[in-house]
DNA sequence: CAGGATGTTGGGTC
DNA sequence: CGACCCAACATCCT
């Protein structure tokens, strides 16, 4: 599920268990998921040190730990847990930061999309992570503005395009259009002021309201609330839903509140 | 058994 | 260069 909101989730999850602790150990149950590194340096730059408030941008979570940072991309699948260093090991966790006074953080990811790199850098963060625009959550009106009208494309992709702005995944897409009442295909240059003015605010509201809870809530007011049900209805209008296929990602809408 | 799934990247095309 | 399409990555679920 990782998209912002749930990145947004595990930065707190791991700032509350993790950070300000020593790591004692590094375990790497699975290497296929380090990416710029292995089990040995990730071992040597980690160990002993202790971990810092981690920070967010779009769906990456970058932990310092004095000096190297810790980069972690959730793919598809991937989470944070938690556990006691005796727990029972679950067969997707790929990387353990075992901390001192007990417990372990752990990477842990089903399918082997995302990973963890190691950074000693700012610029070799950004080379990691590749070109981001700004965080989702610091975009104000203006700069959403300005961001969309140098874009040629269809908004919703636009929208996810981490380059343009960072955060934004398919269900958020789908659930901040369609809580806009914006059609996935329109123009992401011509939306107008009204629109623009509509599209900040939903975005806002979204982000908001999800980043509360690590997820896009379930809300069977909200599309994502609705939105795998084959038959499902457009929860504002009892339309039902459209699916299709836009910037080749399933497309979930309203073809009455989404009209272009 | 086939198809689809929340993400990114790299290749190719226009 | 920008926009778009597709395939690939690995695994589970319907």
């Amino acid at each position: 599920m990782p998209e912002l909101s749930d990145v947004e989730g595990f930065r707190r999850y791991f700032a509350r268990f993790a950070a300000g602790r020593r790591v004692t150990k590094v375990r790497v149950p699975d290497a296929d998921l380090l990416r710029d590194t292995s089990a040995q340096a990730i071992g040597r730059a980690v160990k002993g040190k202790r971990l810092g408030d981690p920070e967010r941008h779009g769906k990456w979570l970058m932990a310092p730990a004095e000096g190297p940072w810790i980069l972690m991309h959730f793919g598809m699948t991937g989470r944070l847990a938690w556990a006691q260093s005796d727990g029972e090991r679950h067969r997707h966790d790929r990387l353990i930061l075992v901390l001192a006074g007990g417990g372990e953080l752990r990477y842990r990811n089903m399918r082997k999309f995302g990973g963890v790199w190691l950074a000693r850098s700012e610029a070799e963060r950004e080379s990691v992570t590749g070109p981001l625009g700004p965080d989702a959550m610091d975009l104000d009106r203006g700069a959403l503005g300005e961001l969309l009208e140098r874009r040629r494309g269809a908004i919703k992709p636009t929208l996810m395009d981490q380059r343009v702005l960072a955060g934004i995944g398919n269900l958020l897409a789908d659930e901040i259009l369609w809580q806009a009442r914006i059609n996935p295909r329109h123009p992401a240059r011509e939306l107008g002021s009204r629109r623009l003015d509509v599209l900040d605010s939903s975005m806002r509201e979204v982000l908001r309201v999800s980043n509360r809870h690590g997820r896009i809530p379930r809300h069977e007011s909200w599309l994502t609330g609705v939105r795998d049900d084959p038959d499902a209805r457009c929860p504002r209008c009892g339309t039902r839903l459209r699916r299709d296929q836009v910037g080749g990602r399933t497309t979930r809408w309203c073809p009455r509140c989404q009209r272009r």
